[in-house]
DNA sequence: ATGGTTGACTTTGGATACAGGATACATTAA
DNA sequence: TTAATGTATCCTGTATCCAAAGTCAACCAT
């Protein structure tokens, strides 16, 4: 019986689309600013414009891309003062997330994580900053996703976005990483811990630490 | 030189259809788990199929509409523990617009805030549910707009939609009523004291009240 | 030289056309 | 009567088409 199932994989072209361009957008082979023509990338893709036009939508929604006045669409540029907000954003999502993972997270997910804390260990000692951003996502995307709160899982673009796409070079900083990297270790110490409320506190306290390097750096 | 400057009126069809669908499932006209048909919808609108589909995207993002296996598009359904989940992400959102809220709002705002407030009151004499959910979205959302953070805005959806399309009767009990309002004039009292750690508090202890009443009475 | 205007070209928005799945119902066999 | 199967119909996904709006640049006037 050699079936293949294609169980779910009722591919539909609208999130093929979506999900490259995502991707684009998050590896930066789409940089902000960049105008998105419907044309252009139906045909490179051999598609027509119909499912473009929808995968505009769901990336807009997700906050990925806007549409200008006069029907552009741009992949979005955020300022200073908005990054901050995006970073509010996150002390309280991350907070949430480490809260609710403290109570489901198990022996695997834990080792999931330390993994993760030990690779980006790795990723400073030859100091690689590509690397160190992309188990940065992981790390925090593995919380929010032990949270098992689909509400909050939503929320997984603007921990890329903010992660991905507006990394200012302020804090790629080598030092900042290597903190960053024991704060990792608490947050994952607090969520073994059971402790809800600490767990919430103290990735809390790791977001607000960022921001205060990100307005430290930028005056 | 009497010029119709038309500014931004380009009023895009998309939006219109989601507009219009997003108040009917708000107002109840369309209940969960109803199968939204794009050549019913459009005919009906008298607009073509297409930004009918759009705008089905942009309300799945908004959480209010979800595309079953067979491509079918409902109007999304959620269980009690999704509920809780959706609350608990309340929780920290409705915190954090508290917070932020507290550093912006000027006397106009605080106004605003109590005259809802007052309404609320007036809303419980004679027990009107339909009107006091209404507040209490208008009560809700103005802090989130408050807070001048388009990323927090974003979350208007979850604010609606737990308290719009799922409202338990429970909730709806006019004692539970009563006591909310309450809070709700010691949260407006904390935005205006400035105090953002305290306003954060508050704002978080009403939902959880909320979240506990809900729970009460669900068992 | 600068500023505004015109017009060709580009790009988007909306409608329609076509094909493949999914659903529902009726008919038939156990 | 119930379950299964086949068919007819409906619905959705994708492609193509048309019209309107936007963009850009060359050109004219000041």
């Amino acid at each position: 019986m050699e079936r293949t199932f294609e169980w779910e994989s009722r591919t539909r072209l609208v999130h093929e689309v979506a999900n490259l361009l995502r991707e684009r957008i998050y590896s930066g082979q789409l940089s902000p600013g960049d105008h998105l023509r419907q044309v252009q990338i139906s045909t490179t893709l051999k598609v027509s414009r119909t499912p473009v036009r929808e995968a505009f939508r769901v990336l807009e929604q997700e906050g990925l891309v806007t549409q200008s006045s006069g029907g552009a669409v741009r992949v979005v540029s955020v300022c200073p003062d908005e990054l901050l907000d995006a970073y509010a954003m996150r002390e309280v999502i991350d907070g949430l997330a480490a809260r609710e993972a403290s109570k489901h997270a198990d022996d695997a997910a834990l080792e999931i994580l330390l993994d993760l804390v030990e690779q980006q260990r790795r990723s400073v000692d030859p100091w690689v900053p590509q690397d160190y951003t992309n188990l940065n996502v992981q790390f925090h995307a593995t919380i929010l996703d032990l949270a098992g709160n689909k509400f909050l899982s939503r929320e997984l673009p603007l921990v890329r976005m903010t992660s991905q796409v507006f990394t200012p070079s302020s804090m790629l900083n080598r030092d900042r990483a290597t903190r960053a990297i024991e704060e990792h270790v608490e947050i994952v110490e607090a969520i073994r811990s059971g402790d809800g409320d600490r767990a919430e506190s103290i990735a809390r306290r790791h977001i607000r630490t960022t921001i205060d390097h990100l307005t430290r750096a930028s005056t």
